[in-house]
DNA sequence: AAAACCATGTAATTGGTTACATGATTGG
DNA sequence: CCAATCATGTAACCAATTACATGGTTTT
């Protein structure tokens, strides 16, 4: 269910192709939130189509088709976005998987990877942050959508700092001890 | 591939039965990493026993029989960890979609929804910390897994709490400057 | 005795990835 | 004219969820 609200968010934030929505998935929202290939994308388009939450609306070379949403589907979306999330949904993450199973390895190599870790976030947040500068720098032109994603982004790879160090920490505490 | 690792580590952090397993998802590593329920969880037992990864180690009532990690298994679970882990695999967080497709929304109900969600972040950070005090007084019985977890989790909330807050100041200049 | 929970499994369906397939357009 | 990129699609396979199915044990 949740690949035809990507979609609809996506579109309605810009209309696309599918072709550009396989691109806008390999973007923040691919990193931190729902990714798809292009061999989802097409068919769930087309059964958005028939359901008539979405339409072409202009086609051009190569057989290119963008879609845009229409009001049905904005309602569609607006429904699931105000409607109750109970649960929060499966989550599937193989980066934070691989933090969760750490302590099966010995201190030695945990702390290994501890600082891979570490260093990686820290990498990232510079990326990120010097992104959001350019885009500030360019112009008021900033379109909600990547500068939120960019925000959590920079502020999802702080707490995994923060928490590399803290692990990091214990680990050794631990390797004192024993 | 993820999930015979995840039940890998998890068996060797502590031995468990199928149904204990499918309880352990349930909980931090279900919440921020991986999940799986007892119908995927059995029948990938029964290979990585195949496989000579994992054995039984106990066999107790109503057909219950308690699994640990084989020395091969540890080593192939280590491989991984240890492993280049280039690409950090796909993501999948409904939780996090529902943030990122915010800005379809009209500003009132944005803000609805930001301040639902910077409620929800105050609340589970103040659970996991009451919990983390428990488990501290309660003796130096924190085995490493699950105090990871609740750390990993607290941050995670905080970083989604302060953003809430960033983007629902976003919104509102975006609203007045209309 | 009944309800709640422990414990395991399989089958049917849906969701998602990888591989196969084709062709147009643009830039160098 | 060659390579890169744009653009769309389907088929085969694997992963995951939901539904079906059974029975033992503990608690009230």
């Amino acid at each position: 269910m949740s690949l035809r609200f990507a979609l609809l968010g996506l579109l309605a934030e810009e209309p696309s192709s599918g072709y550009d929505l396989t691109r806008r998935f390999e973007e923040g929202i691919g990193t931190f939130a729902w990714s798809a290939g292009h061999s989802q994308i097409y068919p769930e388009l087309a059964k958005l189509a028939a359901a008539q939450l979405v339409e072409v609306v202009s086609e051009g070379a190569r057989g290119r088709r963008v879609y845009d949403v229409t009001p049905a589907g904005r309602d569609a979306l607006r429904d699931w976005l105000l409607g109750p999330h109970t649960d929060g949904g499966t989550v599937r993450n193989e980066f934070v998987l691989r933090l969760f199973l750490l302590s099966a390895l010995e201190d030695a190599d945990a702390q290994v990877v501890l600082r891979g870790v570490q260093e990686f976030a820290a990498q990232q947040i510079a990326v990120l942050e010097s992104a959001q500068q350019e885009m500030a720098a360019a112009g008021l032109a900033r379109s909600a959508g990547p500068n939120l994603a960019a925000k959590f982004g920079a502020l999802s790879y702080q707490a995994t700092h923060e928490w590399a160090g803290w692990a990091s920490e214990q680990v050794a505490w631990r390797t004192e001890r024993s």
